[in-house]
RNA sequence: GCCCCUAUCGUCUAGCGGCUAGGACAGCGGCUUCUCAAGCCGUUAACCGGGGUUCGAUUCCCCGUGGGGGCACCA
């Protein structure tokens, strides 16, 4: 029959409209696992040119921040996994159709399904609390765990089809509590309770939910409603020196917002963390964020849990600020250095301060080495790395080559680097020399250390009086 | 204790029955060089153990062991 055929593609287009969604509750910083979670599914969405939600689990009074939930949306927002349905991300109404986007305002939802569970006699109160009721034979056991009495009901597993790990079963032979004494509703209840009514087509969250997911299926039967698919993904486990298991929120480099604070590049840790539990299926690593959705789809992401490792991310954050253009480093490090104690001195002269971040860019992995990195530009009173000296001035005759430099200088062309650099050449060889024999030692009088930029870059943004001024003081002290 | 997931270099991983087991980070060595980085070249380093299945197992199955997670009126 053609003209089915258009009513059934629509249909199909309409049953297969990927719809995923990230929950966090703000009960504490945003992490690093949380930020990956939210990635994949952010990846899925895209890829799949699906709708991406977000949703606040925010039912835990107890533990609830505004501050929290800020956090959730600026880290969100900073590593640009923007969001078509939920609060809108500066904390004001929302979007979507299926809202509100809260759970702490949907109180009235739960209360349907409540009823509708305890209509169909699958919902029953004891001792204050809302429990589920499973279907089967009940008989009671000792739990050695627990410590008490528990009764059981005989029925078959659960069975999860997983889109990650297969088919995985589990036994869920209990009665188990969905609204709690108090009145409130419990997690689980309200996650499949939303999950069913934001049309949540795939669930993806992090393996540790895995066995949370028996009891969540169990609903979806209670409900009569056919469960989602599921993706469970791998956790981030602890790095080798950070110690055994998952990776916690006291872990250092376990906070998004520490990353935000250090200035690293959004797109270097959205890709690091793409590359945790997932790849292309080659060798690519750095990959545009359009490559990462074109490519990432869930039978891609690995089963087994990948430890963290800051080294990887701190060489990827380098890759993109090598590509960086110019402009936005040096709007970066302004932002950046805004925030430092020296601040005000540095930024006081715009030209001077973009002309020495343009010679920084090439050189560091973060921005936040910044300050310590190019400290001497902004002031005299820098500190003389006493092993650097030590080094330098036992070897050859550093003193003697200082007092030939100084001697120099003032007819010296300062012009441009290559003038420089000719300058101090045409001195070395004049003495036999070789340029490098004044490098070491200069580059210690005017910066007190032995890394950084070319010392001909170091002379020419100094300028000659302040290069002299510095040599001589250092000629003097030595 | 019970249940579930999992297992290739130190770390992230490729491999989907036959490979000199590949790449990246880290490490090491060298080149380049004005220092330090970067870059380039090279190098160290892995299939957890035992049984099967098979002509043949890193690859499939089972059992150990290791790692991880979960067993709440937390989420």
């Amino acid at each position: 029959m053609p003209w089915l055929a258009p009513r059934l593609a629509a249909l199909i287009v309409a049953m297969s409209q990927v719809r995923v969604r990230f929950a966090p509750s703000p009960t504490g910083f945003f992490h690093i696992g949380s930020a990956r979670t939210a990635l994949f599914n952010w990846l899925y969405a895209r890829h799949t040119g699906g709708t991406f939600i977000l949703r606040i689990e925010d039912t835990d009074q107890a533990r609830d921040s505004a501050e929290f939930l800020r956090l959730i949306y600026d880290s969100l927002s900073w590593l640009g996994l923007n969001w078509d349905e939920g609060p809108n991300p500066h904390g004001e109404g929302e979007r979507g159709d299926y809202g509100p986007y809260r759970q702490s305002q949907r109180g009235a939802i739960y209360q349907r399904y409540l009823q509708q569970l305890q209509d169909a006699g699958r919902a029953y109160k004891k001792d204050g609390a809302i429990w589920f009721k499973q279907l089967g034979d009940r008989y009671t056991v000792f739990d050695e765990h627990r410590q008490k009495e528990v009764e059981k009901v005989k029925r078959g597993p659960v069975v999860i089809n997983d889109l990650i790990r297969g088919r995985v079963e589990r036994a869920e032979d209990e009665d188990f509590v969905i609204v709690r004494s108090d009145g409130h509703p419990v997690f689980h209840f309200v996650n499949v309770v939303d999950d069913i009514e934001m049309k949540v087509s795939h669930i993806i969250r992090g393996e540790d939910h895995l066995s949370n997911t028996s009891k969540h299926v169990c609903l979806y039967e209670g409900f009569g409603v056919t469960p989602p698919a599921f993706a469970h993904i791998p956790l981030i486990l602890k790095s080798p020196e950070m110690g055994q298991g998952k990776m916690s929120k006291r872990d250092k480099g376990a906070l998004v917002e520490e990353y935000q604070q250090r200035f690293f590049l959004p797109p270097a840790l959205v890709n690091y963390l793409s590359l945790l539990g997932w790849n292309p299926g080659d060798d690519r690593e750095k990959m545009t964020l359009d490559e990462i959705v074109r490519l990432f789809d869930l039978p891609g992401v690995n089963q087994s849990n990948a430890k963290f490792d800051g080294k990887k991310l701190a060489h990827m954050n380098m890759l993109y600020l090598l590509e960086l253009p110019s402009e936005k480093f040096v709007a970066s490090a302004k932002e950046y250095f805004a925030g430092q104690p020296t601040g005000a001195t540095v930024l006081a002269n715009e030209t001077y301060f973009a002309d020495v971040m343009m010679l920084a860019q090439p050189k560091i992995k973060s921005i936040d080495e910044l300050a310590a990195y190019t400290g001497y530009f902004f002031t005299d009173e820098f500190l003389i790395d006493e092993k650097v000296r030590a080094k330098v001035m036992g070897k050859g005759e550093p003193k003697q080559r200082l007092v030939e430099l100084i001697a120099a200088l003032p007819t010296l062309d300062f012009s441009d680097d290559g003038a420089i650099e000719a300058g101090i050449k045409t001195l070395a060889e004049s003495k036999s020399l070789g340029f490098g024999d004044y490098q070491a030692v200069a580059r210690l009088a005017v910066s007190g250390t032995n890394a950084g930029p070319s010392i001909t870059s170091i002379f020419r943004l100094l300028g000659k009086e302040r290069t002299l001024s510095r040599l001589a003081r250092f000629a003097q002290a030595s």
